[in-house]
DNA sequence: ATGAAAGCGCTAACAC
DNA sequence: GTGTTAGCGCTTTCAT
């Protein structure tokens, strides 16, 4: 089958290819008949237009990307869930790239973006990212940039976050309110901002409590096998036999808490006090239920998305670039934070 | 920041824009000097390529597209995880469209894809989807398209699927040899090849059994709000009381069966036993633990990627329309079809 | 080894 | 109201 271009339908209907393109952007110029007449030939023939002529000569690309630190994780698919919502009313396509939450594949997937490829970028950083020269070649580059969920701090760019700090102060009231003496915070992170927030609002509900403040902190590595994130909860409980409370900085976290805990006999709530951020589906259904700290991951996605095209679409003045949203994530009590359970 | 074309760099290095492409492209017809002075200053000026330019020359996007019926579902998150593998691997873009299990959306998605936006698209189609005009028109592009996982039984094309049919005789062995005498099967479309596959393969048993057959499937309508799903698989649970044991299809109808049994007090395994179709992570630490048949997702990904690419570069005659490639699923035994818990 | 030139399919300024 | 034309940035003959 040969391919349908403006010039086959110029061609077919004997007239000129600028009047076909015309026609098909429904321009004032062109008559109601010649109109119909293209339209309907178009339709017949199936015609598309190309995009990348279409892109290359606009210098548009009605694309964004979105880059992620990795699809397993609930919260990043409700967030591409809100992406998606908005850059579809858009008609804009969505380029997905993966960081794995790796410094290199994320500079990578930002050099993807360049040059024109995409007219905006969505991101949500790896674990890894402290450098910010490859945010710093998009700005040059005039391609907006907007984060979501995880952000840096000596970058200057939109961001859609939530309550992070504040989060961090809850999971502890909610430890130590539930009788916890001796909680501790883990992540996988040491640099990243959205787990340093969560830890500060964490620590400085027990300094102001009187509890111990030292070691609270422990950073599991998981940039290895998957399997040693037990082995690695599992040294740390077995090495701080006093530890009455967790708070898991991310989902995967918590699960594997879990996990070490079935297996090795320590009882959810009574041994040990557990939360979590998380948007975990499960979490009302795990035994024992889970007590989370729930990001609006939808909306986090959708407004920041939203903000990306308000950029794109040149009311860039509305958007600073200090711009910050905050979406307030929620505390969900179950029963793995219960002090009156065994 | 002016813009780097090809153009800059033949100006600023006196020669030919013909011979600074082809030293980019390391062409033999250029003297190695040559080469190093373009790729020097490239380096230096940060030249990237205009992908868009090069697409519409080449006629060749180095995109894909991955269409899937949504994002939430764990399977879903991890196919993408293999199909970025191989996509990274080939130095291609992937394009994300979600149909939402909507058909008009999934043509929509397919739309997109046509007329040289990408080079081949991966689909696992929407519940709803029973037409393939859509699907012929890519053909008739010549579009290499694959399935995987959810296929469509009267188009034909290259598909990665799982052993389904088997599954839903593991299923329904698994629930009768745990004692159930009355199980049901529960998905959300009658017409999803994959879920008529499980359920024949479930029906089948039951026959061979010698247990009642009418009455065994129940397609669970999840088109409206979220909230129902619950409520249909109470109505289902109240209207046939002597139910023992279901096949939930979907990871969600499992998760919805547990809210439903936690809230009437029905005890799993005890009352009523559970065997999900599902991938999903909080499966062994769920209350109870979840007897799941566990697709190989990552490796329906990456295969169905894999095949994509063998059609696209012309490998074509190697991968005929027919050809289906069979991973099998697990089953993975926990305690909700224990038949000695209670 | 290098360059001139045509053209991928489309848009838009400018004629007529 | 319609057509001519000059590119967008790149690749690729074909000359030289």
């Amino acid at each position: 089958m040969n391919k349908i271009t403006i010039k086959t339908l110029a061609k077919e209907l004997g007239i000129s290819i600028a009047t076909v393109s015309k026609a098909l952007r429904d321009s004032y110029e062109i008559s109601a008949e010649t109109k119909q007449r293209v339209l309907n030939l178009a339709k017949e023939l199936n015609y598309m237009p190309n995009p990348y002529a279409s892109s290359l000569r606009k210098q548009k690309s009605k694309t964004i990307a979105v880059i992620l630190p990795e699809v397993a994780d609930n919260f990043f698919s409700l967030a591409i869930n809100g992406i998606q919502s908005v850059a579809i009313a858009k008609n804009y396509h969505v380029l997905i790239y993966l960081s794995h939450e790796n410094f290199e594949m994320e500079k990578e997937a930002i050099l993807h973006c360049s040059s024109g490829r995409v007219d905006g970028v969505l991101i949500s950083v790896s674990r890894e990212t402290t450098a910010i020269a490859h945010f710093e070649k998009l700005k040059k580059e005039n391609i907006p940039l907007v984060f979501f969920d995880r952000d840096i701090e000596n970058f200057s760019a939109p961001k859609v976050i939530t309550n992070d700090y504040e989060c961090g102060e809850i999971a502890a009231k909610q430890l130590i309110s539930n009788g916890c003496k001796n909680p501790i915070f883990i992540s996988t992170s040491a640099s990243l901002s959205i787990s340093n927030k969560r830890f500060s609002g964490f620590i400085s509900v027990l300094a102001k409590m009187g509890l111990p403040v030292n070691n609270r902190q422990y950073i599991i590595d998981n940039d290895n096998k998957e399997k040693l994130i037990t082995t690695q909860i599992q040294q740390i409980l077995e090495k701080n036999l006093h530890t009455d409370g967790i708070v898991a900085s991310e989902e995967k976290l918590a699960i594997h808490t879990y996990q070490v805990c079935h297996k090795r006999g320590i009882k959810i709530p009574k041994d040990l006090k557990l939360i979590a951020f998380s948007t975990l589906e499960t979490a009302s259904i795990l035994n024992p239920s889970l007590t989370t700290i729930s990001q609006p991951a939808f909306d986090i996605g959708k407004n920041a998305a939203e903000i990306l095209f308000a950029m794109i679409e040149k009311k860039r003045h509305i958007v600073q670039d200090d711009y910050t949203l905050i979406l307030p994530s929620i505390l969900i009590e179950r029963d793995s934070t219960n002090k009156t359970l065994k």
